[in-house]
DNA sequence: CGACATTTTGAACCTGTTCAAAAACAGTGG
DNA sequence: CCACTGTTTTTGAACAGGTTCAAAATGTCG
């Protein structure tokens, strides 16, 4: 459903053909989205070097993998368009999405460690990344320092985003989960420009159940009851946070005060 | 309790002000935790300026905090003995522990993101680390690409193992989190050389239900059922694995076979 | 030894799960 | 454009695992 214009637009069925940096003519440094993958204040200098991070696109239909569990690693992604999900997987059914990635974040990083990926990404909707070799950004950080910190902070900001979603698993009622959920996408949709209350969720209930550490049944009857009490309009995927301070409230407030 | 004889030999009262390099006298390459803190085959030239890592050492006593949420980001710490909790909390009385640490693994990555801790680091027994000064960190890693890469990974596993917790916290019942953790910490002890399987626990049961998102009583009480199965004794602190196949099966066949 | 913290255990309770069925929706092909 | 099939979502009712509150037992440390 709901695509991408510009992944449809930039080609049309050569879907697991990485275009190449030439091919594909825009550079970082023209991209809308530089501010949110580049570190910010840097010279026209290095931003030219940095230009020669993405090495390729490529562009993922909706339901594929980026890569998966196992896959050799060799570069990390930029998100351009579209969103995906990466999720653990273990031999015995159990799985847990452990995020939802939009454009502008990165996603790979779990790789360096081993080698190769420890989970699967997969794209929520037809999506386009830039891909940034591990090699080439290795060497150009080693280069230019600023790229070097960057990388450096992302990497900590994961660790510390996961150290986020412990607490909601580890703390948090349903109800909790649900609000600090929908609160983080709002967040990262308006610093994406969408300043409109709205919030179209890219996963399904299961999903979204998965990473939240609930049952898809459970997902559905809160957000009911979080409609209910005025809190939010839930219409289907269509999200629409009505009272934000409540919200935010229900999260800061502790597990006290239901 | 429990008093880890090297912190204490080393040094008897001045816990709070950092030894330097110079004072301390051993470097990394005699340390007999160099394989877990550095990367391997390394050159002897190399060696030596991975020497320079270390500026000083602190002791760190029981219950004291390492650094707080909000401390400023300045080093990275590697833990030459003992054992600390890192645990992130909220304005509300929320807290959550997001890990153990012991000898030989690094404390601190989440404050480069911010430039400020992002956790508290607190000492499960007296503890003495290595202050790797983290401006220094980043000069040599420019220099040594192996420094580079080993640094990478260590923050790609981390990244890792906090999807195993986050796997844990959102689909694992309350037996299974306490068999994933036991072994994890078994394999840990054993990757140290301690072969038994004997297990002091440094923390309370408070501090391990924080951790798999479970009640101290919860903890207690699941702990007794493993023992009462016969796959663990339990006396105190001091844990023994008696089956730890079945202690394995547990968590890898499933949330079925009760 | 005595004060305090930690751990164990019990019983009632509650939140979220499970199983089940109906409703809403999306994509397909006539 | 509409009927048809399969997926996703909602809602209900019974159930279960973990929590809560409480008290006793065990350990720890000065």
């Amino acid at each position: 459903m709901t695509i991408s214009s510009t992944a449809k637009a930039s080609l049309t069925d050569l879907s697991d053909v990485p275009l190449t940096f030439a091919q594909v003519g825009a550079a970082c440094s023209q991209c809308n989205l530089r501010e949110l993958c580049l570190p910010g204040g840097i010279t026209p200098e290095e931003f030219a070097r940095l230009d020669q991070l993405v090495s390729a696109r490529r562009v993922v239909r909706k339901g594929d993998a980026l890569f998966r569990h196992g896959d050799e690693f060799l570069s990390i992604f930029a998100i351009r368009s579209g969103t995906f999900k990466t999720r653990v997987n273990t031999l015995d059914g159990r799985d847990q999405v452990t995020g939802f990635q939009m454009s502008g974040e990165l996603i790979g990083l779990d790789g360096i460690g081993t080698g190769s990926h420890a989970c699967d990404a997969i794209a929520l909707e037809d999506s386009e990344v830039c891909i940034i070799a591990y090699a080439r950004l290795t060497e150009l950080a080693a280069e230019v320092p600023v790229l070097q910190r960057h990388f450096h902070r992302l990497m900590s900001r994961e660790i510390v985003r996961e150290h986020g979603v412990m607490l909601l698993l580890g703390s948090m009622r349903a109800e909790e989960r649900l609000a600090a959920f929908l609160l983080n996408l709002l967040q990262r949709m308006q610093a994406r420009g969408y300043s409109s209350k709205e919030i179209v969720l890219r996963m399904t209930r299961e999903e979204i159940g998965s990473y939240l550490g609930l049952k898809l049944e459970t997902v559905s009857r809160t957000l009911s009851r979080l409609a209910d009490d005025g809190l939010i309009s839930v219409r289907q995927r269509l999200v629409c946070i009505l009272d934000q301070a409540r919200l935010r409230a229900m999260i800061e407030n502790g597990p006290h005060s239901h």
